[in-house]
RNA sequence: GGCCCCUUCAUCUAGCGGUUAGGAUUCCAGGUUUUCAUCCUGGCCACAGGAGUUCGAGUCUCCUAGGGGUCACCA
């Protein structure tokens, strides 16, 4: 049995980092039948926000990663943690401290100056006297003077830390409420934590929790500590360049497979591999694979990955998208045309939204480069022709059938398909650029497309 | 600064002692297309540096440099 958790503190938004990892649990957990845990990080009482907390959950929901059980909350278990505090106070494995934090900060200030590594002292460690009047003690745990702490991490390897880089470390602040990696420890071993995956800014904390498991005699899980993700420029990630909340994507019109393929690429591979979808990642996914480097995050593979899943996704799917957008096409007849013929050219859900704009409002105003490029000799003319063959065409359905007559229509009078192309293009959506006449033809019906053409006629000739 | 980790094209990566160092994104060129995009073909671009070990090193060892993480009554 896997059991893996997600366990982030709700004190900020889901970003893509803390993203990858709890994909990486989750894949791991589902790929063998296991469990994942979602578990809030919420000791600090003072530091807790609701609206992050939802902003979490929400995100969770939309990429699709679902958790088993309820959700756990830290701070509802402080009377469970309260019985371990004791159990080791009583066994002599922890202790009272009572030095002040600004007695704290004065050692610190002091090693700093002679050019040492902050740390405590270990002063009360063995203290037997009377305690001073009017200090609300910590709690600290005693840690291992000498020797050191290894442990076998399932990305980086063997770890092993001095015991002289781990201080007895605060398990209750004065106030009596633990601390993270105290309650962390006690968590992951009482849930059955098999597999820790988190990011690489734990790894420190190991050490410190498994003085922990060591002290209440927990067995450790395994322990797997992935590489940060950098900004493009490889250094830490702003919000600037990614580092936003996961919902932020939505918004932007990104697909959640597309994230889920672009993260889980981030840091491992299968080969030459690069579209994963949900099925092949659980079937190839491996922790033990993961790179042990930080990868650098990469906007334009990202885009690249949302462009295939936006072309190999279904009309009805984005129609059901785009809603979300400001467009609605659900009920629109040439639904499958529109859509087939813009979801080749758009990266995002907002430029599908856009192209689609583009093409079903009529233009406003025509681009003056295309105007000039395209009206040139006998344009008018050859849409003024245009025009009344369409009006004798009946009512063409497919982009086929518009095809055929412009076809008929080039040919009868011996010219390129770009003089009666360009013109016409400019005419219908005011530009030189996007889809097929033909298809934009389909879409409009010959009412619109031919209502189009006369109002550009019109324009156009009074600008000359 | 102490400790720990990392280092293959600009970026994501393959490689697990013998390869013309492979793929993908970006970029460039060509083809397809009425245009743009898609798509197809091709191209540019990398083993951080230095010592060893070895018949042979991107792959093993050490050193240097660079980058990152961490040193709270935060998580």
């Amino acid at each position: 049995m896997v059991v893996t958790r997600f366990a982030p503190s709700p004190t900020g938004y889901l970003h893509i980092g803390g993203l990858r990892t709890a994909l990486f649990s989750w894949l791991w957990a589902r790929k063998n039948g296991g469990k994942f845990l979602l578990r809030i990080e919420d000791t600090d009482l003072s530091r807790n926000s609701q609206e992050a907390l939802a902003a979490i959950l929400e995100a969770f929901d939309w990429v699709g990663l679902d958790y088993d059980g309820d959700v756990i909350y830290q701070s509802e278990r402080f009377d469970f943690y309260r019985q371990y505090i004791d159990r080791l106070l009583a066994e002599g494995k922890a202790y009272k401290c009572y030095m002040t934090k600004e007695e704290l900060d004065a050692l610190r200030a002091e090693q700093m100056a002679r050019g040492e590594r902050p740390r405590y002292d270990g002063r009360y460690r063995d203290f037997t006297g009377t305690p001073p009047a009017g200090v609300e003690p910590v709690i600290r745990i005693k840690a291992p003077t000498e020797g050191e702490i290894v442990f076998t991490d399932g990305v980086k390897g063997q770890i092993r830390i001095a015991a002289s880089e781990v201080d007895d470390f605060i398990i209750a602040r004065s106030d009596g409420t633990p601390t993270y990696n105290f309650v962390v420890a006690i968590d992951d071993a009482l849930m059955g934590l098999t597999d820790v995956i988190r990011g690489d800014d734990h790894l420190y904390n190991t050490p410190k929790q498994l003085v922990v498991y060591e002290a209440l005699g927990f067995t450790p899980p395994r322990f797997y500590h992935v590489p940060m993700i950098h900004n493009e420029q490889g250094r830490k990630l702003s919000k600037r360049d990614g580092a936003m909340d996961v919902m932020e994507y939505k918004r932007q019109g990104f697909l959640p497979e597309a994230l889920l393929n672009f993260l889980v690429r981030l840091g491992w591979s299968h080969g030459d591999q690069e579209i994963f979808s949900r099925e092949e990642m659980l079937e190839h996914f491996d922790p033990h694979e993961i790179n042990k480097s930080a990868s650098s995050y990469n906007l334009d593979k990202l885009l690249w990955l949302n462009a295939h899943y936006i072309k190999n996704s279904p009309n009805e799917k984005l129609a059901t998208l785009l809603e979300g957008f400001g467009v609605h096409v659900a009920g629109h007849d040439r639904m499958e045309i529109l859509l087939d013929a813009v979801k080749e050219r758009s990266k995002t859900l907002v430029e599908l939204a856009e192209h689609i704009r583009m093409i079903l409002e009529a233009p406003i105003e025509y681009d003056p480069k295309a105007v000039k490029k395209a009206f040139k000799g006998e344009a008018f003319e050859i849409l003024e022709a245009f025009k009344a063959r369409l009006l004798l065409a009946g009512e063409p359905h497919l982009p086929s059938d518009y095809h055929k007559v412009m076809e008929g229509f080039v040919a009868e009078r011996e010219i390129g398909f770009g003089k009666l192309g360009q013109p016409l293009r400019v005419a219908l959506l005011g530009r030189l650029s996007g889809p097929g006449m033909d298809e934009v033809m389909a879409i409009l019906g010959v009412e619109e497309t031919v209502a189009r053409i006369e109002r550009a006629i019109e324009t156009l000739r009074d600008q000359e």
